[in-house]
RNA sequence: GCGAGAGUGGCGGAAUCGGCAGACGCGGCGGACUUAAAAUCCGCUCCCGCUAUCGGGGUCCGGGUUCGAGUCCCGGCUCUCGCACCA
């Protein structure tokens, strides 16, 4: 080890511990005397972390380094960077560790944040620290209250009785996307629907606006698309029937939610979802019985048990019928029977659906199981053939029922009342609407598979709500200047048992008065959701220490929108839509200037590990598993295995701490590397025997600069570069201009691995022309290899002479003119192949170039007839020859 | 089933507008230095062919457009992610 030179673990700490002394990475901003508004804002962003208590694992510094580079790199081109660091801290699992343990979630989250911290900065990451943000410091919650408080009073908090996944072993209910076939997402643990009183976010209202949107942010398709999927806005129309005879008490009928009007002829059945408030009240005195015992096994089954890839189309007739209001009522095809079955949501639309088994896949398979009418209204277009095709026997008779959902046209479409026979799919859906609306019986809809927000959790460890329950059933904010509402200290955190929330154990804290009439009053026992905190957080960074605002209007005006917000994919739907939303309601209220919080948003790939599998397809941990001459074997049996790229995890035992590597390679090796794996969008599995060549490339600097036997401690460097105006060597410098050139092109955009890769290239360049470096050119280097490897381009910057952090200098530029070539090799092609080489000058006519080129391959145009000849300036010259 | 994305050496990956496929790194092979090893430096390394300044093949498979296709078009296969009876 003596000689190896470059020693990252005495370099690394001295100049992490120089950056926090000097406050290097403190980011001015509006009010701030040491602010200069004249220059451009960046605003680069990581997703912040939940402070979990196993610390970062290697998947976290992938974002955080790329985010980085980019703050450093901008800060050198003259931008006031703001680059903050916070935790999302609310959460179950420091819940989890209290109950256990009976200490309070504040200590473990505070502990579990310091271990964070210090590896972050461990990390050598230029974040503000001064901005430090922690979603459960009650100068920070104060605000999330007073946030929920304008949506209560904008109408957008509402109380409602709704199902809700309640989670037995959590002792908590969930959201819908917290919960996974069934099971929650977290732990695992089997979850069941019950009504509960719960606090409603009316997301919704937003929907439109939330799809709409989208338009206006960079982000990567893929997510547009998720979000677009999950608002899933659908156009069509409601259409209210008539329900037959005197079963209906209020002769309403019920309304249907269709996206097809235009199939309305169609129809021969309908559908209630067997929890539709009308069942009761139509259902016949014969079909009661079979109605009934239908309704009981559906309430058991949740919503994903039904629609679980579930080809059995199962349900019951009601013995009631419905009126179609397209036929006379002398028409017997006016007369549909009304079934109850579980593929009809009660949680979508209206609960209810007219079936066009003609027309509709489900309809369909359920038309035909169940022996009902299938008629065809729309006629595929001429070669087209029908979606599904079925031939059955009915009351005797053997028929080819078909199904279409594609654009035809209308065909069995007529009676005396309307006629849309002809008409294509978008003209029938208009005249039917049109029909409809005449008639005061439906109306064009637009309709969302977003639900509104369930935002209450039966936690300690969350936002109180600023609510309070008056004894006459009202309920009333806490007003604002009574916030932040802090939460009870207490020592036992275990849930009740009985469903109430653990807040319910704090009687003191529960009965309080009403402020204004001194009238007794009880907090809300519930907590917000973790999302909460992370709605916003991104705003608090603009202004952190504000006590009198969440944040001041000159702050958000200056830095917002966030320029550059990286994350992994799993926040696609939830996070962003939820902070969108917040910050959509922040915007009306005039609290912020922008539309959209995150103009550009980047999704860093996962970091992914080896594991194994045998022939049986088992997968093997990567501790079972030796290499013998590039195959693989299974330590004890000696079978054959397979080397699979697998997520990291503890069963398989690959999983990599950043620690680790940070004490064996440093951390400019680990974010070199981490930034070299590929581009940051892919999934790259992680692989620790890569470490040694980006390790050799800093080693490779530094003997660059450095000379051998010095030992890091003292500062020196090669005399040569401690002098002033030598002549550079042409081809040196046109090798630095060329990396220059690739970094910051590629620095642009996001390519960071071929970045790193054009500073190999120029190193190996420099090292085999060791004594030709000059100090402009290792002046230069140093400021482009900076953002990347920030501890060792200040050593060797200090080394050259300056006492100050090179944070803010300029970033190197290059001049195009250097990289203009004086002679350029072409590949001269014979019909597309390459089969000879020339050389000539960069600007050399194009007739010279041909006839250099015929000689370079003579042989092979010989006895041929040149058809044409195809010169690329710079790349190639080809002959097409007979 | 629907939507989005991907498929290139032994491995991670390059190839900016349709123009020399395999940059850079790992691994492997050879050489220099050394008593030796490590470290370092230099060279070679897509596959096949009598090891080569030559020829053939080659970017998941099959077609097509083009002087020229990893890149564009059509069809298929495989994988990853998301959604999944949303009427």
């Amino acid at each position: 080890m003596a000689r190896q030179n470059y020693d990252p673990s005495t370099i690394e700490p001295r100049w992490q511990a120089f950056w926090d002394e000097h406050q290097t990475f403190r980011t001015p901003g509006p009010g701030d005397r040491d602010f200069d508004p004249k220059k451009p804002k960046y605003y680069v962003l990581d997703m912040f972390p939940y402070p979990s208590g196993s610390g970062l694992h290697v998947g976290h510094p992938e974002g955080y380094t790329a985010t980085d580079i980019l703050a450093r790199w901008k800060r050198m081109q003259g931008y006031n960077v703001l680059h903050p660091m916070g935790w999302d801290a609310f959460g179950l699992p420091a819940e989890q560790h209290a109950i256990k343990t009976g200490t309070h979630p504040r200590e473990e989250t505070a502990k579990n944040i310091a271990r964070f911290k210090s590896q972050l900065k461990s990390l050598g990451l230029s974040y503000d620290w001064s901005r430090e943000i922690n979603t459960t410091d009650p100068g920070y919650y104060k605000w999330t209250q007073w946030i929920f408080a304008r949506l209560y009073e904008k109408g957008l908090a509402y109380l409602a009785e709704v199902p809700v996944w309640w989670c037995e072993a959590l002792g908590t209910v969930l959201a819908n996307e917290e919960v996974i076939d069934g099971r929650s997402e977290r732990g695992d643990h089997p979850c069941e629907k019950r009504p509960m009183r719960q606090w409603m976010l009316r997301i919704t209202a937003y929907a439109e606006r939330l799809l709409d949107d989208l338009e206006l942010v960079e982000w990567p398709e893929s997510i547009k698309a998720m979000q677009r999927t999950w608002i899933g806005k659908s156009e069509g129309a409601r259409i209210r029937f008539a329900v037959e005879g005197a079963r209906d008490p209020d002769g309403d009928g019920f309304e249907v939610f269709t996206t097809r009007p235009d199939t309305l002829f169609g129809v021969t059945y309908m559908v209630l979802a067997p929890e539709h408030p009308l069942v009761d009240a139509i259902t016949t005195d014969d079909r009661r019985a079979a109605v009934e015992d239908y309704r009981r096994v559906a309430a058991q089954k949740s919503d994903l048990d039904r629609t679980d890839l579930n080809k059995d189309k199962s349900g019951v007739f009601t013995g009631a019928y419905a009126q179609n209001p397209v036929f006379p009522d002398d028409d017997p095809r006016s007369r549909v029977p009304i079934w109850i079955a579980d593929y009809v949501l009660m949680s979508y639309g209206t609960g209810a659906i007219m079936a066009v088994p003609g027309g509709d896949d489900r309809d369909f398979d359920f038309a035909v199981q169940h022996g009902l009418d299938i008629v065809t209204v729309v006629q595929p277009p001429a070669g087209t053939a029908p979606d599904k095709s079925v031939e059955r026997e009915r009351n005797g008779v053997t028929e080819t029922v078909t199904c279409f959902h594609g654009e035809g046209t209308a065909v069995h479409s007529s009676s005396p009342v309307l006629t849309i026979d002809g008409l294509r799919k978008q003209d029938a859906i208009a005249r039917v609407i049109a029909w409809l609306q005449e008639r005061g019986i439906g109306e064009a809809q637009t309709n969302y598979r977003l639900r509104d927000w369930l935002f209450s959790r039966q936690r300690y460890w969350g936002e109180p709500f600023p609510v309070l329950h008056l004894e006459d059933g009202t309920h009333r904010l806490v007003p604002d200047a009574m916030l932040p509402v802090m939460p009870p200290e207490l020592t036992d955190f275990a849930p009740s048992g009985n469903m109430e929330p653990p807040l319910a154990k704090a009687t003191d804290w529960v009965q309080t008065s009403d402020p204004d009439t001194g009238a007794p009053a009880r907090r809300e026992l519930n907590t917000m959701p973790q999302w909460a905190g992370s709605c916003w957080y991104y705003l608090r960074f603009m202004d952190p220490h504000n006590e009198d605002a969440a944040f001041s209007k000159e702050a958000e005006r200056y830095w917002g929108p966030i320029d550059l917000y990286v994350g992994g994919a799993e926040h696609a739907v939830l996070h962003l839509l939820y902070a969108r939303f917040w910050h959509k309601v922040l915007f009306d209220l005039g609290v912020v200037s922008t539309k959209e919080p995150f103009q550009r948003l980047f999704n860093q790939g996962m970091v992914l590990s080896w594991a194994y599998k045998d022939a049986r397809g088992a997968l093997i941990p990567v501790d079972e598993a030796e290499e013998k001459d590039g195959k693989f074997f299974h330590v004890k049996t000696r079978e054959p295995l397979e080397r699979i790229v697998a997520k990291m995890s503890k069963s398989l035992k690959n999983v990599s701490s950043p620690d680790d590597i940070i004490e064996r390679w440093g951390a400019d090796t680990m974010r070199l590397y981490e930034m070299f794996m590929g581009p940051l969008e892919a999934s790259t599995p992680w692989n620790p025997d890569d470490l040694p060549g980006v390790h050799r490339f800093l080693q490779r600097v530094w003997r660059l600069y450095v000379p051998e036997g010095d030992v890091g401690e003292v500062a020196v460097v090669h005399p040569a570069l401690l002098r002033e105006g030598d002549a550079d060597d042409p081809e040196l410098e046109k090798a630095l201009h060329k990396a220059i050139q690739k970094v910051t092109h590629d620095l642009e955009r996001m390519q960071f691995n071929t970045a790193i890769s054009a500073m190999m290239v120029f190193v190996n360049e420099a090292t085999k022309k060791h004594d030709a470096l000059t100090r402009s050119q290792a002046l230069r280097f140093v400021t482009l290899l900076a953002p990347f490897a920030p501890h060792l381009a200040e050593d060797l910057w200090r080394r050259l002479g300056h006492d100050a952090s090179l944070t803010y200098e300029s970033w190197p530029t290059f001049d195009e003119k250097l990289l203009v070539e004086a002679e350029v090799e072409l590949a001269v092609q014979v019909l597309g192949k390459v089969r000879g080489k020339i050389v000539v000058a960069a600007d050399a006519a194009q007739p010279a170039i041909v006839d250099a080129a015929k000689q370079a391959v003579a042989t092979q145009l010989e006895g041929k007839t040149i058809v044409k000849e195809i010169v690329v300036p710079g790349r190639l010259v080809n002959f097409v020859v007979r």
